[in-house]
Formats: structure tokens, C-alpha cells, sequence
DNA sequence: AGCGGGCTTGAATCTAAGC
DNA sequence: AGCTTAGATTCAAGCCCGC
């Protein structure tokens, strides 16, 4: 389903943001990332977390009327999210525990299916200065995907990389969005009291999307979302109700440059690389049929037959059944399980597949930059 | 008020904990505890890449119906919790995404006031063996006071000992419950499948409760509650319902010794507090509150309290500060004067030190990120 | 919708073997 | 005997995907 016709990508929409997504049509979305305002004021404006203000603020709230306003704002702006997104996509939504509770609750009543609730812990947080609380030292997002049918998008491999090789925990260790980041006005006041560090949206969107994907933030605020976005070469749409935020993120996506379309291929995982056939091997003679295979010990053995399959004994099958028929087990890698003799070291069968995509898909050089 | 009278104290309460609630006082406890069931949702068996199978939670007691159900459950047992509660009361509640959003929204609306959620980082967190997510590495606590006009008890100054003199965060990084500490049956299974680390219970009832006051547990499983609550010198009311985890607790609360009366009382606040990283080995039960520390000659010694100073008749302070006042020195290195007794022999604080932070390494830091 | 190919694991504790 | 090391085991888990 090709929908970039009747998308504006790459575009700011100023305007509620409800009102702005259900103009867009039906499942054009391929992920959601959301900074929800916290907080209803008396007057029904939403205001931002401002962590010096928190304390004065909370003193006032009136629980009841406004979790509940607070819970109907939530449903309206995550039913058309989920209306807008791709069977197999994903939303993030970061919040405090003010309202992460709530959003939470909703996000599993509308059908959504969480994945991983993340915490963002900040290397430098403010500290609480009256001494009677921990230092709020974190944020949560909660990682969803549309249904608990979707087939959604997880870039292990990316992650793993980013991480020293070691699978990527659900807490991440981020500095807040400070220095030459955080975008002042003319007086050198902080533009936006809340906004997020690149870094954060760069590991979101490397996890769970991939290039040309369609990136919707429905409070996009100064835009992070959005040029973290067009910097890895996704696609973004924005909605932020106030004109100067808008105003900001617009300058701020114009002055951000799209890497190098060679380097946004993030590590690919070996489910990405195409199926290679144990049998394609032996009619390429990579492998000859009459050869003995056997697991890394030496425990069990198979000989390769013409067609691809394995005989030991009785048993006959794939690469896969025979090598789980050999150790009762419920399931076999035959590529990795078997093993063959070159020059006297045990070689395993992964090994000649790597050598078989290498022939079948050149590494790509540098591309020519479009437009 | 004083119902310690009408109080079951140090008892575990066989039976449904909203039932046993109801038969309790009003306004009668200090602080609540409850790990209740996280209504999982597995979908499946789910093997490790050798094969083997992962051991998951299918109990009985967490099949719940649907999410309406478990709010059903959950709005009971946090009704009847708030109503025991006394005025300044505060309560505890942890849990992971499948459960924590849903009991976080059902405390705002019963009209608990969220003080803080905390994050419990696990060092040694199951992988995620599929990849098809981010590691599962941490479990959400909630404290939350009875009201937002509760004057609600916060250590201060002790969480700040227990963390080298900075202010204690949101993120605790704390190992799971394994070795000697995992209670077991016969057969050497666990005997609980979620059993909490003591070190966690230690930090949660030193930083809001004081000695003597009264810990309601309502899913007390195997008493990780109740055996710290008794080490550190405060009551506590256990419920469970199940009859094998209610005497697992019993006999393991009898075994439990409290800590010498001295030592439990914590470090008031001071502005020169002592600067130790010594409280985390207390804490994580590397060393018993209520051990006797000599000089490697046993000329002077000193207890050691739950918030990890010591204890030597007028004074008190850090192992340097207690050390050099009895030496009559400027200063003095803790971690090399001061030993314990252990099969016999005199091993002085610095081997523990050694040992925790082996055992502590945390993850790596954030890399740079590419492009 | 079922079948089967084939992808997927970190930290800590404990035991047994080796030196 | 005492120390080191390799291997086995275990931990609140809503853990695959395409033909």
C-alpha cells in the first residue's frame, strides 16, 4: 500500500493534533512517536512538564475532574494513532508518573500490545532539592505495537551492535538535552521546556523502523523527532499546535542533513539476508553429494545425497530434520549443527552459505545521492 | 493511635487477602507492601537457543480473565489497602508492563498520590532469547502516600548514606534473588517463582518506615517482607493463600534475628554525613546489621547499623569517621581497620568491598553513537 | 492454516575436573 | 589440599515467519 501521494511528508501541520490526524487516511502510518502533554490546566490548555514547577503545580491538581479529562484526551489522540498506523506498526509513547499510567491503561484497552516498556535514565538529573523524594532520575516510553498480531519491526542486530555486541537492555543510560543541542531564543532561554535528546529519538527510530518508513509525531514540539528522522532518511509528519514551536522545528528539520544512503543500512540481521537452499550448494558443487557431515564433537554423522537431503540410516530428511532427529531435539540450525572436514579443521555448513550470498549479492559500493 | 491490641502482629494470615483485609482495623498501618500477581499473558513454551526450556511463571494464581478482571482484583485489594492505611501512610506496589500502568491509573483514582516510581535494574536479567525485543531488565515500583496531604516518612539522609553520600535516585541497580537467599523445595526447585531479593525489601523499608512501625504485606508468597521487617526491627502482617508459600514464610521469618536495638536506628541528619559506600553491603546482606567490628588487634570495635554507619557507644558515623575517633587519629581508612569474624578468622572490610563489586559491575555506558 | 526452515542467550551461582 | 577453569544450570517471558 503505497500512500505517499496522499501524505504530507516531511511537513509540519499546525493544529490540534487530533483534528489534524483524522485527515490523514487509514493505515499510511508505519510508526508513531509521542511526548503527550502531562498536565490540564484550569483553563483546558496542556501544558509541558517543567520539572522546577512540578511540585508548585501538583499542589493544585483536582484528581478527579482532570485524571478523567486527562483520560478522554488520551483516548481521542491514541484512537486516531491507531486508526493511522500499519497493521505491523509501532508507537512509543514517553512520559512521567504523572500520566504513564494512564497512557499505559489506554494504550491496552484500545487494543494495543505492548512490546517493552524502556526506561530512560538521565545520566544528569535535576536533583530533588527538598530532600523528601528519590531524584526522578528517569523517564519510561512504552514500546507498542498496533495489535498482538502485528508482525512489527525490531532491529535486533542494530541494537546489539550499539551496545558492545551484548543484546540491548529496556534501560538506557542518555544525558539530557543540553549544550549546543537545546534550541534558546534571543534572550538564551531554553525554546521548549521539555525537549528530548537526539540520541533518544536515534536509538528509537534505529530499533524500530527502517528507511523511507513513515514517522508520525503528533506533538512534535521543536522537532527532534523530525530531523533525527530526516537524518537517517525516514520520512516524517508533524503536528504541533503552537506556531513558534512549529516555526522552530521547521527551521531546525531545513537545516539537517540526510547521511549517506550507504550508511543508514543498519547492520542487516541473517533473518533480513535471502534464503539460501542446502540443496542449490551441492548442484553448484560447493559441497559434493557422498560427503559426511557430522556435528561439532563428532557424536553423529550424515552423508549429503544429490538432492540436497541427508541420509543417516534410517533416518533421511533436511539438513534441519535430520540434525534434530540425531539429538532428539524438538528443533535443529542444520546450518550451523553440521560440519564438514577441510584440511583437517571441522568447517561448518554456515560457513560455504556465507560464500554462496557473497556470490549471489556483491557488497554494494557508494550510490549517487538522489536530487 | 495504638491498635497494636487489635493487630495480628508477626503473623501470616492464611486466606484471601481482601477478605483478611476487611477483618483489620482502620488506619491501623504504616506502610503497605504487595507484589501482586502480573498477570503475564504467556502465550507458549519458550525454549533457550540450546533448546532447553524456560521455566516460566503458569500458576494458577496469575490466570486472570481479561483486563477488566484483573482491574476488578486490583480496585478490591488497593481499596481495602488504602482503607488500612493510617493518614500518613505510604504504600509500595511492583510490577512489570503487563500489570504496573493498570495499578498505577487504579491508585490515581482511589486518590493515592504518587510519590515516585522506581525503577529495580536487574543485573543478571533473563535474556531475550528470540530477539525479538529489548531485554527485559528491570521491574516498576510504585510509592505512593494515602493522600496528597499525607506527611508521609522519607529517610533521607539514610538512602543518601546507603549511596555514597549523593542523593538516592529512581533507578536501583540490584541483582535477582539466587544462591543461599532462593528458598527451595526438596527436589532443589524454587519453591516460589518470583521471589523478591531481601536487598530490595532492606531499601524500601529504610527509606519509609521506622522501627516499630506496622508493614502490611498482602501477597506475601515466601516472606522476603516479613524476614526484612523483622531483621530491621518493624511489625508486620503477612497474607497468603497459599498454604505451602504462608509456612515457607513462617518457618523463615523464625529463623530470622533481629538486628541489635542500637543499630537500627538511622542516621539522623546530619550535614557531615559519612562518605561510605559501605551501606550497599548491609544492604545487600553482604554483612549483617548488628555485626561487631574490631581493629585487627581487637583493642576497640563497633556494630554495624542497617543504613551502613557504625555504632560505638557515643559515637557513630562512618567505618572512617568511628574508626579515627577511636584512634584518636585525623583519619582513618574504614575498609582496612575494620574486621569481622568469619570461621574464626579476622577478614577485614575490604574483601566484601572486593566481592560486591564483582558482583555489582553493571552494564556498559552508552557508546558514541555512529554517523 | 499448517508445516517446517532456521534464527535466537547474559550474568551469576554451583559443580566437577584439572593442576 | 587449595586454587583455577570449564561446563551446567537458572532467572516474572505476554520471545518467528513465510510459503
Amino acid at each position: 500500500m503505497d500512500h505517499s501521494r496522499d501524505l504530507p511528508l516531511d511537513q509540519v501541520l499546525l493544529g490540534d493534533c487530533v483534528e489534524m490526524m483524522q485527515m490523514l487516511p487509514s493505515g499510511s502510518i508505519d510508526c508513531v512517536f509521542a511526548d503527550p502533554p502531562y498536565n490540564l490546566q484550569l483553563r483546558g490548555e496542556l501544558r509541558r512538564p517543567d520539572d522546577s514547577l512540578v511540585d508548585g503545580v501538583d499542589d493544585e491538581w483536582d484528581k478527579f475532574g482532570d485524571f478523567d479529562a486527562y483520560d478522554r484526551f488520551t483516548r481521542a489522540w491514541l484512537g486516531e494513532a491507531r486508526r493511522l498506523l500499519a497493521k505491523d506498526g509501532t508507537i512509543w509513547v514517553i512520559g512521567s508518573y504523572h500520566n504513564i499510567f494512564r497512557i499505559g491503561a489506554i494504550l491496552q484497552d484500545l487494543g494495543f500490545w505492548i512490546l517493552n516498556d524502556v526506561i530512560w535514565r538521565k545520566s544528569n538529573p535535576m536533583p530533588n532539592f527538598r530532600g523528601r523524594r528519590f531524584t526522578n532520575a528517569h523517564e519510561t516510553m512504552i514500546w507498542a505495537a498496533r495489535s498482538p498480531q502485528s508482525r512489527y519491526r525490531f532491529n535486533y542486530q542494530a541494537m546489539k551492535s550499539l551496545n558492545d555486541d551484548i543484546q540491548m537492555r529496556s534501560d538506557w543510560l542518555l544525558p539530557l538535552c543540553t549544550g549546543g543541542e537545546r534550541l534558546r531564543n534571543d534572550h538564551g532561554l531554553k525554546l521548549h521546556p521539555t525537549q528530548k535528546p537526539e540520541a533518544l529519538l536515534h536509538r528509537v527510530l534505529l530499533a524500530s523502523t527502517l528507511p523511507d518508513d513513515v514517522i508520525l509525531d503528533p506533538f512534535l514540539g521543536t522537532g527532534t523527532t523530525a530531523a533525527v528522522a530526516r537524518r537517517l532518511r525516514r520520512f516524517f509528519i508533524g503536528i504541533e499546535r503552537h506556531p513558534a514551536y512549529a516555526e522552530a522545528a521547521i527551521g531546525r528539520v531545513r537545516r539537517e542533513r540526510p547521511v549517506p544512503l550507504e550508511s543508514v543500512a543498519t547492520s542487516p540481521g541473517r533473518r533480513d539476508a535471502p534464503r539460501i537452499a542446502f540443496g542449490s550448494l551441492v548442484e553448484r558443487g560447493l559441497i559434493a553429494a557422498g560427503t559426511v557431515l557430522t556435528d561439532r564433537n563428532r557424536r553423529v554423522q550424515a552423508v549429503v545425497t544429490p538432492d540436497g537431503s541427508l541420509n543417516a540410516g534410517a533416518l533421511r530428511g533436511s539438513i534441519h530434520q535430520v540434525g534434530a532427529g540425531l539429538t532428539n531435539a524438538p528443533s535443529c540450525n542444520g546450518w550451523t549443527f553440521w560440519h564438514f572436514e577441510r584440511d583437517g579443521a571441522l568447517v561448518a555448513l554456515d560457513v560455504l552459505r556465507a560464500a554462496a550470498l557473497a556470490e549471489l549479492s556483491p557488497p554494494p559500493g557508494p550510490r549517487p545521492l538522489p536530487g
